[in-house]
DNA sequence: ACCTGAACACCGTTCAAGT
DNA sequence: ACCTGAACACCGTTCAAGT
């Protein structure tokens, strides 16, 4: 339990975030960080106590990078810049994503993005008991769906769908039958976040209205 | 590009969960699945090209230990089946969570549970061309709110919240502040996972409202 | 047809020592 | 106060060889 170091916290994230932009996920390691900054990998122990923790910091600076958004804005507009500017910030950085999903929120970045959005739905009218689980459904959706996109798990497989579909029976799968030609269609990955986007913030309209309205919610 | 072999494969995978289930992601190694199944780590490279590709079919045969769904259901409680199935057996394996969100779903496993997904969308009356969007939607949230859960990211951070937020200036935090005993209540994640499933479903219903009756939207 | 052994180029982290 | 060097116990994967 010894005590940090402070001094060059700062030159040793931003040397991780230089490797994870152009050198991906696998290469980010303790060993690559050091030689960015110029150290033996034995140094960077002085200033993190494990591998985990710089991720940490490397997660609170990039959530640091998403522009501020313009003031004056409504609660649907401010949901959408912060989504936008994090697939954008995931984009320079995709080697840090599956750390945004599995890590808590706590470093000072990061608790101030969940502010944003705490704010977003309070101005939405959402009852305050219920502002933290869309707040975490929110921050959930929009990471996962980053995340997915950029590590292929929605396309881009070896097998193209049709071709791979062919490998079962027709009606052992009723549910593709049915869309047939619909799932053969390319998908605008950008438009679906956009449409996603749009379908949690009605989502949070209609809690909203619910409970301004207790008769509206069936 | 060499042929696969296919003889052992099912025991390959198996072992592979075993290691999963009783030593955690970090242990998930192609050397311990080898071990498990008696044999040198290079015998496994006959049977999979990658460790990738091992994970690939790991996931697959998780998704075919979900138990099916009772006949009769309704689409709700067919989704409701599928997410709480999923949720107990990634709990069972909870080293193969990350794997099923980086992953496309190209096993026959994974590709009977997205046809599942897409029947209940159907009976929601739920229009054919989204349909598809609204599958990954639920099953990004799915993954990632299970993913979330297990891996700590909702809570149980190494710093209680009230301290944690006491190290920023609570003017800077509005919406937390706002919230203020809200935030300090356990949550229980169950009850949780309920409340979003329920959500997307009323989502997926008013998407189907939307598309019969269009002037409904607004 | 199926498997092994040795090797290559890596990991995160501990510990004792150096300036 | 800050950093290094050597070591430990691991990785995934290639290649040539063995039965």
């Amino acid at each position: 339990m010894r005590k940090l170091k402070e001094s060059r916290r700062p030159e040793i994230i931003d040397a991780a975030l230089a490797v994870a932009a152009d050198r991906g996920l696998d290469a980010l390691s303790m060993r690559a960080v050091a030689q960015r900054v110029g150290v033996t990998p034995m140094a960077l122990y002085g200033y993190f106590r494990t591998k985990d923790e710089l991720l940490e910091a490397v997660v609170g600076r990039l959530l640091e990078e998403i522009p501020p958004a313009p003031p004056g804005l409504g609660w649907r507009e401010m949901l959408q810049h912060l989504a936008y500017g994090l697939r954008s910030v995931a984009g320079r950085y995709p080697a840090v994503l599956p750390v945004l999903l599995t890590r808590p929120a706590v470093s000072p970045g990061a608790i101030r993005v969940v502010d944003v959005v705490y704010r977003a739905l309070l101005d939405a009218g959402v009852p305050h008991g219920q502002v933290a689980r869309l707040e975490r459904m929110f921050s959930t959706l929009a990471i996962g769906h980053i995340l997915s996109e950029m590590s292929g798990r929605f396309g881009a497989g070896t097998l193209d769908p049709p071709a791979r579909r062919a490998q079962l029976s027709p009606e052992s799968l009723p549910g593709h039958h049915t869309l047939g030609a619909h799932l053969d269609q390319p998908v605008d990955w950008d438009d679906e976040f956009t449409a996603n986007l749009r379908d949690m913030c009605d989502l949070a309209a209609a809690l909203a209205a619910a409970d301004t309205n207790p008769q509206a919610t069936h």
